[in-house]
DNA sequence: ACCACAACCTGGCCGC
DNA sequence: TGCGGCCAGGTTGTGG
């Protein structure tokens, strides 16, 4: 389910509430939702530890605990992180539930089962192989131009591999690829310095705008409060396959890239790069009046 | 390096 | 209602 602005925001409506706390006990009801340690040792190591704080890189969750452990959580497809008060029961979908020292309890709920928990002593054993940070300060255009740098790949690709770059998802991946009118098939390595530009701009204005809308809401995705997301009212591209481009009014169509559902428009954004509407479009990747 | 495909799981939706 | 098929915001492993 949620990709970077999704675990921001979860994330930020966590910090207040964990900061602090101790936990009390833990249950587990479906054992391969944790990655490691062993759930046994995953129990016994979490019990009586306080969270210190509450952090994300790329999708992970990460919650620094004041005895030097680092719990990680990665929702996949479908999982949540609720709080909720410690005389709900966990439904069948809840699979490990964190009961803290204020009558609160920090529930993981996910009907995949696709998600994981990890609680390692050094949180770089689980993210230390994650690409750049998008929106960090430090990745500038030119990082962005020494991650392509030599790559083969198909740029949707490269987008979702979270070792080029950390946080993108399916959503965020096809709309950025809009905004800066770059065909998904484009290789990474052909990739001019003008679209370089054009891409880096769309990739943090795009994950920007989500955060600023608490992200997008499919189904049932809540954030960590229940409330849903209203970035999926600003999706250009994303499903909207059949609809008219609003950039130019073509029918946006749909392609499987990587076995990947990816929504693009035709005209904006041509495979062999040389669409006439390169000039239409300025570097922040706004629409151009000539 | 890169690609295709299966696997991990369950639920929702559509057509018959 | 039921059933089959397809779809799904992600990642990992295998084989080519």
């Amino acid at each position: 389910m949620p990709e970077l602005p999704e675990v921001e925001t979860i994330v930020n409506q966590l910090r207040p509430h964990l900061r602090g706390r101790q936990i009390a006990a833990v249950w587990v009801g479906w054992e391969r939702i944790v990655d490691r340690p062993p759930v046994a040792e995953f129990c016994r190591r979490l019990v009586g530890q306080t969270f210190v704080a509450a952090e994300r890189r790329g999708k992970f969750l990460l919650f620094p605990l004041h005895r030097g452990d680092t719990l990680l959580v990665h929702l996949r497809m479908t999982g949540h992180l609720r709080l909720l008060p410690s005389a709900v029961r966990p439904d069948r979908h809840t699979h490990v539930v964190l009961t803290l020292d204020d009558g609160q309890c920090l529930h993981y709920r996910d009907p995949r089962k696709f998600g994981r928990l990890y609680l390692v002593g050094d949180a770089q054993e689980v993210v230390g192989g994650l690409g750049p940070e998008p929106l960090a300060a430090d990745f500038d255009v030119a990082a962005l131009a020494a991650q392509l740098a030599g790559r083969r790949g198909r740029i949707k690709s490269l987008l979702l591999d979270q070792r080029f770059l950390a946080g993108l998802g399916n959503i965020y991946a096809d709309e950025a690829l809009f905004r800066a009118a770059i065909h998904p098939l484009r290789l990474g390595q052909s990739l001019t310095a003008e679209e370089i530009t054009r891409l880096h701009a769309a990739v943090r204005a795009v994950l920007s705008e989500a955060i600023a809308a608490q992200g997008s809401t499919l189904r049932d995705y809540r954030s960590a409060s229940g409330q849903s997301g209203r970035f999926q009212e600003q999706w250009q591209v994303f499903r909207r396959q059949g609809e008219a481009c609003p950039r130019c009014g073509t029918a946006l169509e749909r392609m499987r890239v990587n076995g990947r559902s990816t929504h693009f428009c035709p005209s904006c954004q041509r495979e062999d790069g040389g669409s006439a509407d390169h000039r239409l479009l300025s570097p922040d990747c706004q629409v151009v009046s000539l």
